[in-house]
Order: C-alpha cells, then sequence, then structure tokens
DNA sequence: CTGTTAGCGCCTTCAC
DNA sequence: GTGAAGGCGCTAACAG
C-alpha cells in the first residue's frame, strides 16, 4: 500500500497526498479530506523507511544500557520509552552488561541503524571508547547517570547525596559506618558515591573503615558475613546501590543481625520496589523515570535544532532522601 | 558516506561494493579485500533504511508490553534483546500499561515503523482489538505469557502450576488457603492462574474463599488488612504475581503476622530479586528470560521460511517450584 | 567475476 | 493549490 496507490484512486498526484499528511494547511480543505479518506480505506500507512531515506531522519533514538535486570534502568527506560513515543519518536534499546566491549558494539550496531540520537549509560566517560567514536560523528546523544564536564548528562549529584546520607547517619548516633558498593573500577557512579562517603564521613571526623568492594552482587552475603561478625563491626551500611542494599540485609540476617535494630542499611536508587519490602528500604531515591524523560527531551529540543547537544546542557536533577525501616538510630554502645 | 563513494574510491561498482558486503563469496577474495579496506578507510556504514526500502525487511521487531516497571517484564524484555542481537534483529519495545486502547496504538505504531514481527503481551487474546487487526495484516507474530489455542504462544501452564502450588500447601497441613490476585478481567494469566487455585482447592475437597482482587498493587495492603485480622482468617497465601506477594507480606507483617511462621505466601513469576528477600519468595518461577528467547527464536525462523507463525507452533515451558522462606507448614491448629 | 540499471516509497523543489 | 520529476542509498536482475 504505497502514496501512489492512494493519489490513484483519489485522482490527484502523490506530492499532494504527501502534503496533505505532512502540510495539511498546504491543500485545500476539501481534497485533504478526500486523500484522508481514501487512505483510510486502502489502510495506508506511510513507509517509515523510504521517509527516513527521503529526508534523512528515521525518528529513531539508540538506548544503550547496563542491563535491564537492575529496575533502576527498567525506571528510566520506562521514562525513555514514555517521553520519546509523546515526541513521536521510537527507540531501540541495547543492553551491555556492564561490558566495554558491548559499549562499543551496541553504539556501532545503532549508528548502523540510522539513529537520530543516542541516550546512553556507559561505564566511565571519561574513558569510553564507544563515547569517543560516538562524538566523533557528530550524532546527538547524551549521557544518563553518568556525570562528566565534557558531556552533556542528566543525572543527580551522586556525590553530595551520599556525603548527606553519611551526616544523617552520623545524626542519628553511628560512628561506625561502611560503605558496600560494586566494583569501583566498573562505574563512576559508583566512584562518585564513594567520594560523597568519604567526604561525609571526613566532615563527621570519622575514620572510613575500607570499601566494602563485591565484585558480583551474587556474592554480596558472603562478602558481608565476615565484615558483620567482626567484634567492630559497622552499625550502619551505605549501598552503591538498592539491589546490594537488599542484599546486604539478607546478609544481616542471615548473620543474626536484626535490620534496623543491630544494623542500619541505607540504599541509593530508589526502585519502586523498596518501598515494599520489610523492612521498607531507606534510600537515596533517583528521580530514574525523569532522568530518562529529560534525556529524550534534551535530545529532542536539540535535534529540532539541528545542533548536537552540548555539555552545559547538562542536567543535575534533584535527589530524595526516602525514609524506610531499614534505618534507625545507632543503640548505645560502651565500645564507641 | 554512501556506497557510491566507496566505489568510487575503490574503482569498482557499486554492486560490488554491495556483493561483497553481501556475498562476500561471490567476488574475487582481491577485489573483497580492496573494497573493505576502502570501506573501513572511509567509516562506511551501510544505510539501513536504503537496505530496507529495497528489500521490504527491516529486521526490526516491535514488541509490546504491559509495562517495564514489573521485573518479569523487564527479565524477559532483556532475554527478548539479547536473542534479537544475535538474529541480527533490533527491536523496539512499547509498554502499555495494561491499557487495551494503548496495545491497540502500540501495534498500529510499531507496523507503521515497518517492523518484521511483534512480540506482545497481550490483556487478553481471546478479545484483544489489536491482536484482530494484526493477524488482519499478516504480520507475523508471537504471544508471550498469553495462551490461547487459536495464537502461536510462549508460556508456562499457569493453571497447572497454581493448582500444584494449592497441592504443596495442603500436603504442609494449610487448609485455609486464599489467594490474591489483581483485576481478573485484566489478563488472561490471571484468570487461568486463577482457575487452577479452584482446581487445587476442589482437588483437596476443600472450600476456596472469595478471591481477594486487588485492583491497584498498590492498595494491596489495604485490602488484605480486613482478611488478615479476621478470625478465620486463611493460614497460606497464593499471589497472582511476585510484586504481590511482596505486598502481601509487608501487609502481614503491618498486621503483626510473622511469614512464614503465622501465615505462608507463595508468589508467581519467579523475579531475581525474589531470592534475595528475607524471607526469600517462595514462589513459582517461570523462565522469564527463556520466554523471550523463544519468542524470539519462533518468530526469526518463521520470517525466515517467509511465513506466519501458527498456533500449533506454540511453546510450553516449564515452570519451577522455586522454595524459599516465605512457606512453611501450617501450624496446628484446633480450629481447623 | 563484474558492471549497468531499474526501482523500493517518499519528499521536495520547480513549474504551472 | 496542484502536478511532474529527481533522487535519497541500496539490492537484484540482467548483461557482458
Amino acid at each position: 500500500m504505497s502514496i501512489q496507490a492512494v493519489a490513484a484512486k483519489a485522482g490527484v498526484s502523490v506530492a499532494t497526498v504527501s502534503r496533505a499528511f505532512n502540510f495539511p494547511d498546504k491543500v485545500t480543505r476539501s481534497t485533504r479530506e478526500l486523500v484522508e479518506r481514501v487512505a483510510r480505506e486502502l489502510d495506508y500507512v506511510p513507509n517509515a523507511s523510504a521517509r527516513t531515506l527521503r529526508t534523512q531522519r528515521s525518528r529513531a533514538l539508540g538506548v544503550v544500557l547496563p542491563t535491564l535486570l537492575n529496575p533502576t534502568f527498567a525506571e528510566c527506560l520506562q521514562g525513555i520509552a514514555r517521553a520519546a513515543i509523546a515526541g513521536g519518536y521510537a527507540i531501540i534499546p541495547v543492553t551491555t552488561g556492564y561490558q566495554l566491549d558491548e559499549e562499543e558494539r551496541a553504539v556501532h550496531l545503532l549508528l548502523a541503524g540510522n539513529v537520530d540520537g543516542l541516550i546512553l549509560v556507559v561505564s566511565n566517560p571519561a574513558t569510553s571508547a564507544a563515547l569517543a567514536r560516538l562524538r566523533s560523528t557528530g550524532t546527538p546523544y547524551v549521557l544518563a547517570y553518568n556525570r562528566h564536564p565534557d558531556h552533556p548528562c542528566v543525572t543527580v549529584d551522586g556525590e553530595a547525596a551520599v556525603a548527606d546520607a553519611v551526616a544523617r547517619l552520623v545524626l542519628h548516633g553511628h560512628r561506625r559506618i561502611a560503605m558496600v558498593s560494586g566494583t569501583l573500577a566498573a562505574s563512576d557512579r559508583a566512584q562518585q558515591r564513594y567520594r560523597g562517603y568519604r567526604k561525609g564521613m571526613a566532615d563527621a571526623g570519622l575514620k572510613a573503615p575500607p570499601l566494602i568492594e563485591v565484585p558480583f552482587v551474587e556474592s554480596a552475603v558472603d562478602a558481608l558475613a565476615g565484615v558483620l561478625q567482626a567484634s567492630s563491626r559497622p552499625t550502619a551500611l551505605i549501598c552503591s546501590n538498592d539491589l546490594l542494599a537488599i542484599r546486604s540485609i539478607r546478609a544481616a540476617h542471615l548473620g543474626g543481625l536484626r535490620v534496623p535494630d543491630d544494623l542500619s542499611v541505607i540504599g541509593f536508587d530508589g526502585i519502586a520496589l523498596g518501598e515494599d519490602l520489610t523492612p521498607a528500604l531507606t534510600t537515596i531515591a533517583q528521580p530514574n523515570n525523569d532522568i530518562g524523560r529529560h534525556s529524550v527531551e534534551l535530545l529532542i529540543q536539540a535535534m529540532a535544532g539541528g545542533t548536537t547537544l552540548q555539555a552545559d546542557a547538562s542536567l543535575l536533577l534533584p535527589y530524595f532522601f526516602r525514609d524506610g525501616e531499614s534505618c534507625a538510630a545507632a543503640r548505645n554502645t560502651a565500645t564507641d
């Protein structure tokens, strides 16, 4: 079903049909209605690839993310999806599994797929080869969750957020506060959050114990077992993401510690599920949906202007401390 | 950067360049290497829309799902994404928020986007207008999670699964077993699972109390409060999905009941997160990733044969009873 | 084995 | 306000 068929049946030229669809005012009302009617009768749907080929715009956005198994990114993608549809764009998501070579492959794939722009969550903007190559192509893009002065980014101030959280814990009487993180090298977010932790501890005049680095989330429970049994075990844990926090709570439980009575746990991300857990997860909530939405909006805006997005378009969205039940005041301990 | 440029620089015709890429054996080794080198130098990437226009195949699959906020579907989409990439396809996901009109809009959008095939999770295959229209277009499609004799489906036997679960509970001494579900009308899955529940109860010679129907997951806690306070409250809950199970556990907790000591809770879906909760969620686990993967594989296979997928290609994958900590034997109660 | 050429369906000047 | 025609980049006959 092509524009030709519609033109023929309506007794007008293809140009008129095209205009009736794309510039309704450039055509007489009567012809427009005629064309619309015929198109409907014929179930005509404009051919996207032909249009793309002709206009050099696909109205498709590529999305590169680590995984959908972390609800954080699923929530963000949902935000992206809604905003994209609202803006008349389709999205093509690709997951990388936190692997650098997959990042490159994804960007390559998407570029070959003629996307008009890209939203990506990379491991580390400063060192990402994929990002460097992407940049050189002149395709508009925006980073989500990442933060770097040379790139347009939409995220929250993870450093300040964690420093805040530490301050809150201190206010509640905690002194032995440890941080649990995934592999630091694997993401700039983890690094920022850890910086915030150290800053928070320093500000409170506390000595920061070594970072509890968990290579695979699955091994979190094991990694924590030892730490939580020590005589000078922490009374509070700040986790670099909610999934780690959930596993930390489990580790505490397995170790015979009650949360929050014996151990306070704070997460980071604000996944929706956290509110329904028992105990409800105390966490630093990011507006995951909005991060996605704003990324799309920035991108669409830039593309409309025919430009690429600059670093100074970056958005730092507010985070929220979501009070839950996994965090409480420290009990008085003589060992302090 | 077009094929023309490559041809010119390499001193061959565009046809040769095209062949060098698509049928490497149909050109001399030397020409192929020449073309490849020049293409690399020029950073040439074949234009997807031109190819699609010419071949009438987009190598893109549309995916219609209710939401990404339920990890079940996020896990499935992850499976779809991986399998699609492996098969050389891009995916374009659209969420419907469980709304029928959004289902139609999504199908329309995707069809207009020139997808070669569709994977969808609809509310109810028997009544879906979107599905009827899709079918009439002759575009290959497959349903995931849905089950219907007239459509190709990839899912598990939800009815048998729940009946099994009831039998297990009975074996553990439970007699007052209630089911918690979302709106029955909103999904055929919920209906199947409920049928399984009634069958299981009937088989055990037990009277099934009224279904606890929760219109919005957010209201689950309220909806359950009353039921759990009653003197003849259930000793076990079978929930139609894991998110409901998690909220049911919370409701129990808020009502002063311990899980599993005072109340056993079984979920359905097998979201990964369930294993990390405390108590670890006992659930009927579906192979979410595989459901996605198989859907893609069936579709690609059918498309390769140039055919549409028939109902008899449907796949019923195995489910697993995942033992957790939210379910235990019933305590002896004189009131039984 | 390689080159020439005709469209795929659409948009967009340029005439009228 | 409408029509005619070129060409976006590519593949697939068809020739050579």
